[in-house]
DNA sequence: GCTTGACACATCGTCTGACTAGGCATAACT
DNA sequence: AGTTATGCCTAGTCAGACGATGTGTCAAGC
């Protein structure tokens, strides 16, 4: 499957989910599954390099936990993360509407 | 500038323009940039290679017109494109409903 | 006891596609 | 003559999503 196009918008996504509680990759694949009704499911190779890349840049902590002998990595936001999240909420906000203006012809303005 | 995020969507937003008349390249910047209210101010090594790109795969078709000693290539619409720009709407219509529900958390069900 | 499948993490390599940085040419204004 | 706006083009770079593959644990079924 995979449509290939969650394009620059993932990182918004994970720490919009990591904003109300920590988790692992793969319960945050799991919780955009469920919160896109199915849209985004996401494949491993995608995940686990994007979480590494927000951890790398400051926006996401880690540590490791065992549950039943299972290792699970746990992401947390951190400050720097939680002020991250809302710049790129309202980076969507302002991304999508300007799409929306694009793809839905203004009918003002002559014509 | 450039934003390096259109990631996608921008041959969803060229048919867009196109299906209300042909245009070509450079008239389609402008035309993004006002649609856009300045959002989207294409580079032009954007624009071009995806317009190639979708008349290669036959959703646009050109023609050369001189219009005061300048030529222009101007691009209208193939019936395939017509059908494409509707997809493509429905597709971003459902992509951008994913995103927007996994950055508003829904209160109800379960959890 | 072995296999299968869900859980859980990781990395490498590929491909797509936006963007940078150049180049070319004409017309109008200064 | 230089600059600005119009107009097109291509080669190269880079980020990022994805497929494939490998590791390991645990529970259930044969």
């Amino acid at each position: 499957m995979a449509q290939s196009e969650l394009q620059g918008h993932l990182d918004a996504m994970l720490l919009a989910v990591l904003q109300v509680s920590p988790l692992h990759g793969y319960g945050l694949v799991e919780e955009l599954r469920r919160r896109s009704n199915g849209e985004f499911d996401l494949a491993e190779g995608t995940i686990y390099p994007a979480l590494h890349r927000l951890e790398t840049s400051g926006l996401l902590s880690s540590r490791w936990e065992v549950v039943d002998g299972r290792r699970r990595r746990v992401y947390a936001l951190s400050t720097k993360g939680r002020e991250a999240a809302g710049e790129r909420l309202a980076s969507w906000r302002r991304f999508s509407a300007a799409i929306d203006a694009v793809l839905t012809p203004t009918p003002e303005t002559g014509r």
